[in-house]
DNA sequence: AAACGGGTAA
DNA sequence: GAGTCTACCCGTTT
């Protein structure tokens, strides 16, 4: 791709050639559809583009969206349309169950509603969104009480067309089956349970499932020649009248039976009516059909009778639950898991509610309408972007059961943030709350209470302390009321999963961001935890204000010629190095580091390499933070980063990515990235969702990729933006950034200069290799040990001395230690002890640290 | 406290 | 269509 700035250098021309390159020709009907605009387009337009002072010039090309492909192959012409079908919002394929929504309909926020139930979001751009239904996501419907019939009728309404007979057909299949057994927990045995025995006996039949099951009577051993089996019976819990704390609904309830008699029960704390309330209550319905809607998906509405009173079941051992629950999934009748914790005399009851000035947003609500429609919990997964308020709705959802509740985290990090979050939004007492980590190992006391705690510490198989197992032992005994799994999307792999099996729980809640891997596992999250309960749609948010608005871009930055030769002729990993220490990256990431500083930006810029994390801010001038650093500098680079005004940048490697509580950015520039991992970077964008203040005044956060141009890294950028992609965000490419070769004190602009760079990367990265990967501390990759000693002069947290000049000795130590060929041992040995000295050069040391700690126990939220 | 070693994830 | 390194956590040792 020739660059364009060298086509035409002019300044004002249009890019009209470059967009035709770009973009696919478009189907007449989608671009016709994308034509009829919009309201809800949150992105900007070019000219916005501009007008927002962006550093775009003609090489602006816009990114072609994946939905726009799919969408033109897929021809709709032959269908009979409705004679009505204008005022209708969806088309439906007949080959392949995939839904297609006109995102600009009247009806489309409802119906959205409607869809997320029923079916997988597969592609949600600005205006076409595209769905497809899958036996998971019909399961996840009859999970949350959708009968098949209202399905069918729902969707009839809303198509164009008559919904396809193998649309039907595939709906009746699946949904048959579902929904008809249970798994519950019943003294810490397990039981399937089924309001239909015919069932049962056939799952007994079943290889796998007739294995695990525990008789009570040892003498009844065979079930050969179809022999009946016997089953267990009992009623079935009966279901009442529940509100969710903290919501709408609550207040509303509360309000109306006070006004009725001066009934005590039906009020949750959380639920105070006030003038919010009654406002946003009428924000729901709006179109025609919104009764149809609200009767099937609404959220004070209860669903689904008990047709029976009378349930079936027979027990299961606990170490076979993961294999049943597998095996049910695979023929078809996969288990729901709900916990009528209302009705359970056992587990003693937690006092816990939210506070009364604590109040959810709708989708919230609604995110937990959907767990407890029946009155009951159903185990599942919720789905909100970062800085959505997961963790209040994993509060929120405790405070619904009221029982003993474990958390787990993916870092003890996030141990004490949730702890914190408990304490902050919830009335639960101190000392009922505990947390269990490496250096923490507590017990709530009474009968009942929170426990906080990490995957790994929970599911370590290894060697235990004596304290550590006795907390193990605690839990394990237990059985728990509630667990709460946040970054879900962490279980399926083979050690966290077991957590699973070791802890008890009636219900299970977890809590994801981004429901993908890069592995096939994620489909086991439902029968791991359970279906997909609900998901959010970034954009909504976005455009609803809940969330920030980002403009997302793609930096191609061209190889320097040396860099591209030697580029050509490496092996991948050396490739990688080379294509991150870019000399035109360099530049890129200064001018725009330096055009969002002036605009009052705070940015953060990430380079999973660590060789080129420190490289890019020892050059730049700014502070870095990687898995090296100590917690107390950690703290001291964040809090300058959040109050100095002289410190708008840092540097992040992954450390960034997971386990740092970051303050509010605005700003957020990729320099190297973890291959294609669409994870890594929908939880990199999600760093800068909650800077959402300004947003009615059309604040934007900016999402910046720097991309070498030519390389095997525009194959993984594309691969990660496609989550976010999917979530509707669109990204611009930019190939040229207008005023950076004129801009003052330009890093590496002569040919000397980037040859000398391209020298010292390639000789660092020869002296890497006889290194361990697991490097302590935060000696640089080329063994001198500079890194740490600059890291501490840099960041001394004293104001005047963190932008001071440490640049222009640092560069070249880097190489000059390397060419010298000296062992890197001894540099490591000499720069020990550098260390301590410049330790004890600081006075307020402990007592900074102190406050630190302190300060991290309370900040932190 | 800090370093180290083992295990794990993505 | 595979690759790869960084960093996490835990417990023990210095």
């Amino acid at each position: 791709m020739a660059s364009n700035g060298a086509d035409h250098g002019g300044s004002a021309k249009r890019p009209r050639l470059m967009v035709k390159l770009k973009q696919p020709a478009s189907s007449s009907r989608a671009s016709a559809a994308a034509s009829l605009s919009s309201s809800r387009q949150p992105s900007l337009s070019r000219d916005d583009y501009e007008e927002e002072g962006l550093p775009l010039e003609d090489d602006y090309v816009a990114r072609p969206n994946d939905a726009e492909y799919r969408f033109h192959s897929r021809d709709f012409t032959k269908m009979p349309l409705k004679l009505d079908h204008a005022s209708r919002p969806l088309w439906i394929s007949p080959d392949d169950g995939h839904i297609i929504l006109e995102g600009f309909s009247p009806l489309a926020e409802q119906a959205q509603d409607f869809l997320i139930a029923i079916a997988e979001p597969v592609s949600r751009p600005a205006f076409i969104h595209e769905y497809k239904l899958t036996p998971y996501s019909l399961y996840a419907a009859v999970s949350v009480g959708l009968q098949p019939n209202d399905i069918i009728e729902v969707l009839n309404r809303l198509s164009k067309v008559p919904v396809p007979e193998t649309v039907l057909d595939f709906i009746r299949e699946y949904t048959a089956s579902f929904g008809k057994i249970k798994l519950v927990l019943k003294q810490n045995k397990y039981f399937v349970e089924s309001a239909h025995p015919e069932i049962l006996q056939t799952l007994l039949r079943d290889e796998v499932i007739g294995a695990a099951r525990v008789r009570e009577d040892p003498s009844a051993q065979s079930n050969k020649n179809g022999r009946m089996e016997v089953l267990g019976k009992a009623q079935a819990p009966t279901r009442g009248d529940l509100v969710i704390p903290g919501t709408e609904s609550a207040a509303k309830k509360a309000q109306q039976s006070v006004a009725a008699t001066n009934g005590a029960a039906a009020s949750r704390p959380g639920a105070s009516a006030t003038g919010k309330a009654a406002e946003s209550a009428q924000a729901a319905p709006r179109a025609d059909e919104a009764d149809l809607f609200s009767a099937i998906i609404g959220v004070d509405e209860a669903d689904e009778l008990d047709e029976d009173d009378t349930v079936h079941s027979f027990e299961i051992a606990e170490e076979y639950i993961e294999q049943v629950k597998k095996r049910c999934n695979e023929i078809g009748y996969p288990m729901l898991e709900e916990y009528d914790f209302r009705n359970d005399q056992l587990n003693a009851d937690l006092e816990i509610d939210l506070k009364p000035i604590t109040h959810i947003r709708p989708y919230q609500e609604k995110s937990l309408a959907k767990m407890f429609g029946n009155g009951r919990a159903r185990s599942g997964i919720i789905v909100l972007p970062c800085g959505a308020g997961k963790t209040l709705v994993g509060i929120t959802a405790a405070c619904t059961i009221k029982k003993s509740c474990l958390v787990l985290c993916t870092s003890s990090v996030s141990v004490y943030q949730w702890r914190q979050q408990f304490l902050q939004w919830s009335n639960i007492q101190d000392n009922q709350i505990s947390v269990f980590t490496a250096d923490q190992k507590e017990k709530f006391s009474g009968a009942s209470g929170i426990v906080v705690s990490t995957y790994s510490m929970v599911a370590n198989t290894g060697k235990r302390s004596h304290t550590s197992q006795k907390m193990m032992n605690f839990l394990e005994s237990r059985e728990w009321g509630f667990i709460l799994l946040d970054e879900v999307h962490v279980v399926p792999a083979s050690m966290f999963r077991r957590v699973l099996t070791k802890i008890k729980a009636h219900s299970k809640l977890g809590l994801t961001a981004t429901l993908v891997r890069e592995d096939e596992k994620i489909d086991e999250l439902n029968f791991l935890v359970g279906p997909k309960l609900y998901e959010a749609n970034w954009m909504d948010l976005a455009a609803k204000g809940h969330i920030a608005t980002v403009q997302c871009a793609e930096v191609w930055c061209p190889m320097t010629p040396e860099f591209y030769r030697e580029y050509l002729r490496e092996k991948s990993r050396k490739k990688m190095l080379l294509y991150c220490m870019n000399p035109k990256k360099f530049q890129a990431a200064q001018f725009l580091i330096d055009y969002h500083e002036n605009r009052g930006d705070k940015i953060i810029v990430f380079s999973d390499n660590v060789y080129a994390l420190e490289a890019y801010a020892i050059k730049l001038r700014k502070l870095y933070i990687h898995g090296g650093t100590p917690q107390v500098e950690r703290m001291r680079i964040l809090q300058n980063f959040q109050h100095n005004p002289l410190v708008n940048t840092i540097f992040l490697s992954k450390v960034g990515d997971t386990s740092i509580d970051l303050p509010e950015a605005t700003c957020l520039i990729q320099i190297s990235s973890h291959f294609g991992s669409r994870r890594q970077e929908a939880q990199r964008l999600g760093r800068i969702l909650r800077a959402k203040r300004r947003n009615d005044e059309g604040f934007n956060a900016f999402f910046y990729s720097l991309v070498s141009k030519d390389t095997s890294e525009m194959f993984y950028s594309t691969k990660r933006q496609q989550f976010l992609i999917d979530q509707g965000y669109a990204f611009r490419v930019i190939t040229h950034l207008v005023g950076q070769e004129d801009m003052p004190g330009l890093v590496y602009k002569s040919q000397a200069e980037q040859i000398e760079l391209l020298q010292s990367v390639l000789i660092a990265n020869e002296s890497d290799a006889d290194l361990g990967s697991d490097m302590r501390g935060s000696e640089w990759a080329d063994g001198s040990g500079a890194g740490r000693q600059r890291r501490i002069v840099g960041s001394g947290g004293q104001q005047s001395r963190i932008p001071s000049g440490v640049a222009k000795a640092q560069r070249t130590m880097g190489s000059l230690n390397a060419l010298s060929g000296a062992q890197h041992m001894s540099y490591i040995e000499r720069n020990r002890s550098m260390n301590k000295t410049l330790a004890k050069d600081q006075p307020r040391h402990k007592a900074f640290q102190k406050r630190a700690a302190n300060a991290k126990k309370r900040v932190e939220d």
